[in-house]
DNA sequence: CGATTATTTGAAATCGCTCAAGTTGGGTGG
DNA sequence: CCACCCAACTTGAGCGATTTCAAATAATCG
């Protein structure tokens, strides 16, 4: 039965948005009992657009992917950053609110509705993810509503190096697909990016691997400290 | 068993958050079976805060409640509006991830884990309810990340107008809370407001209650259209 | 190595914010 | 019932953070 109980435990192991190199970040398979189908995606390969039929389940195991809408004259925002662990593609309605396109090299498994109808601790632990994931919008929602630029950026690069097990921190994203998530413009993010290595709270070996020598000062950047 | 089906009426009777006058807008109970607690709340009265321990689960009746989060330096950010019907305060965490404070009259019934744990259906509607409101948050981040100070209060006004039956609209917020409910402050709020009564797209009877002669002249400052 | 794309930087414009008065309106008490 | 009061709202002026527009530079991939 759904126990509705005090366990965060489904959404901890937030980790390969920040793996330095993205080798094979494997996960155990979440949802174990079921002949799954696996699929595979290259960075930038869409997943599925909003109004697509909600078909199924799927289930992170490894990459990054990003959920973003589209306003009609273009203006995007990505909404979702999901990662190994992570579920998506599940709605109520019989259409995806949202698209998903892969960030990286992208490992998904695949469950149809069925097979999470049969399996009682799945639901748990789906239920406890959509939990999370509300947790995770209503933050990205006071960082969108209220953070200034400098806060917004140095909150995405706590929020990797956190989940970071190595020094250096890839980033997963283009400086767009930044913008996108953090509601700015590409310029601003990269005169914030230029304006921290200036100070040294970051330095950048690769346009997109970073390190944070001292994250403590990245912190009472974000607004949140 | 917690169905995953493509059902999104668990979320459709968002009503009294437009009601001219919040006259006992009654709600059948979500949960039929249980012995609930009943509760009552008079406007700006807090349900709870931000870290208190989670006990049980609400379930509106009547009114509005808004939830928000702050910042440490007292910046504040309102990330959900719910009416009669929607659920709140459950988390899968021990603690509230943020606070819930009455905008109007609001009755809310009070419903224990265990109570929950026992419903099959019950699970379902909260599941759902669940992805209705991750989708609703989805489109705040858009709201947020994306659109002009104009097109936040047109899309709020166009919200209010399509769940109001009612040709008068009453706001259920100060003009404070809605700024802090669309990422502006209040003179940008007012300032809005008063375009719109200039442009003759809304007439105000009252400080908090409005009329909208020409829903789509609304819609269409909304840029989602 | 060259072409192409992504990123950075600069300068100017703009939208929304801040600060500072006014104004309105609803409620209260005389 | 009216005058007053207080809080909420509106309006104005100036400022500033972020965007926009335009190049320049750097990185990536054949």
């Amino acid at each position: 039965m759904l126990q509705l109980t005090r366990d965060a435990s489904a959404y901890q192991h937030r980790d390969s948005l920040t793996k330095a190199y993205p080798d094979a970040v494997s996960h155990e398979p979440f949802i174990a009992s079921t002949p799954a189908r696996s699929l595979k995606y290259g960075p930038h390969d869409s997943i599925f657009l909003e109004g697509d039929q909600a078909g199924h389940i799927y289930e992170m195991v490894e990459g990054a992917v990003m959920l973003y809408k589209l306003l009609p004259d273009g203006r995007r925002q990505v909404v979702e950053l999901l990662v190994p662990g992570d579920l998506f593609g599940l709605t109520c309605d019989e259409f995806q609110d949202c698209s998903a396109e892969a960030l990286t090299v992208v490992r998904v498994r695949i469950h149809t509705r069925e097979a999470v109808e049969r399996s009682a601790e799945l639901q748990q632990r789906l239920f406890c993810h959509a939990r999370a994931q509300m947790q995770a919008l209503r933050d990205h929602a006071v960082l969108l509503g209220r953070k200034s630029a400098m806060e917004r950026v140095a909150s995405f690069i706590e929020r990797l190096a956190l989940s970071s097990d190595d020094d250096a921190i890839r980033l997963p994203m283009t400086r767009q697909e930044i913008a996108d998530y953090l509601g700015l413009t590409i310029e601003t993010v990269s005169r914030s990016f230029s304006e921290l290595r200036r100070r040294g709270l970051v330095a950048c070996e690769r346009q997109d691997v970073i390190r944070v020598p001292d994250l403590e000062r990245i912190s009472e950047l974000t607004g949140a400290h």
